[in-house]
DNA sequence: TTTATAATTTAAGCAGACTTAAATAAAAAA
DNA sequence: TTTTTTATTTAAGTCTGCTTAAATTATAAA
């Protein structure tokens, strides 16, 4: 009846996918925070139910109706995202973990619906682009994350990790959201932090935290 | 962790408890569709958690906690019904089921958004009241069942009950919703079947029908 | 009051999704 | 290549919410 852990299961495995569309047992385990003993049990149902392909010991990968199902997974995720932000009026870091748990509750009509009353939009609010009902997956522009720019660049940010809400709550006090510009005022050597101008204002970054925010560059100083 | 089970449970007692606020396991078991083996499992449990006061070959009630409990998820139910027909336009007969999901899997944070955005809401689209955040629940007009209307009475439909898709698709067909005028024109003694008279069209419909649709009286003909 | 019927509970067991601990295989380091 | 480390799997067991079947208690009928 209950199909929730499947879901996840197959959600973690497509997004964390490689680009080679594999992914490891331990990488789902710590994605979805239960023991790497628990992985193996589940990934052999979803292999009785064709939705991966499994070896014992070898990479993992979806077979096409596991991939169809996790990009549904993905879709009403997304879509509820969006709802929560546009509609609701939901702060940026409570959307995703709201999201998570409507995405198994939802049938496929309410999901279709929720799109048109949405005007189909084609990004969540972290920038991830919306599947279609036919799962087509809107290309989404090139990015960099930011601890990939140099001293001068700036751009516009286009997606940020959604995975970690305290993340989030502090890219909304450092006024950094979607489509806001970004310039590279000093990025630092010994420890890759970066100074960042944004909305007029200055900011000292991590590493850490530029690597969850992606750019796309708008122009180059100097170049 | 998940508690979607227990929820239900307490769900249930509230709705169906009688005027004394009492039920009798088989009438929960009946209303959930399983063993009553598994409900005096779970009335246990839900007597340990403090929700109910329960002893053996008795009749079951809620303590103050469980009917917080209960009304709480009663007010998310019927939110999410209101929102399901009013904001996304899902037809009368899928609002029910598809609440049902949501209800477990909400913030008490987005329904409360959620009343806002539907501007505080006082009944849902069976006409059924909507607990405040406070647990207070709208008074609701004194009404009978139409099958309890006299030839030449006649009403406003103000609840219907809601527990099945078939028979909310039929009022429909019928065009007996929420408010609309009912005019009982003749009513059959051996079998209890009404001719009804609405938006200016009749329909003939059995006891068990107008059983379940109830009226405000407005006047009486004759009286 | 006794008997029959219906409601409730107990007992045993199952399936799903986990856990810990031990065993095994693969990958990395020496 | 051998050893060490890491990843993965197996085995055994837990917890939850069910099931069926049998036992018990309560209620209704005779």
């Amino acid at each position: 009846m209950n199909n929730i852990s499947k879901e996840d299961y197959l959600s973690v495995i497509f997004k964390f996918q490689n680009r080679n569309g594999e992914i490891r047992p331990k990488a789902i385990a710590q994605k979805l925070q239960v023991t790497q003993a628990a992985v193996t049990d589940m990934l052999k149902k979803l292999a009785i139910d064709n939705y991966i392909l499994y070896e014992k010991y070898k990479c993992i990968r979806l077979t096409p109706s596991g991939e169809e199902f996790a990009i549904n997974m993905v879709r009403r995720h997304r879509i509820w995202e969006v709802f929560l932000q546009k509609v609701v009026g939901m702060p940026w870091d409570k959307v995703h973990e709201e999201a998570h748990k409507l995405e198994h509750s939802s049938s496929d009509d309410l999901i279709n619906r929720l799109e048109v009353l949405l005007r189909y939009p084609e990004f969540d609010p972290h920038g991830d682009p919306i599947p279609s009902k036919e799962g087509k997956i809107p290309k989404i522009k090139k990015y960099l994350p930011l601890s990939d720019l140099k001293e001068g660049e700036s751009g516009t940010v286009v997606r940020v990790n959604d995975f970690d809400e305290q993340f989030l709550n502090y890219l909304t006090e450092l006024g950094i959201s979607l489509y806001e510009i970004i310039l590279v005022k000093e990025k630092r050597n010994f420890d890759n932090s970066l100074m960042i101008q944004i909305k007029g204002k200055q900011w000292n970054i991590s590493q850490k935290l530029a690597e969850n925010i992606f750019i796309e560059i708008k122009k180059v100083k100097g170049a």
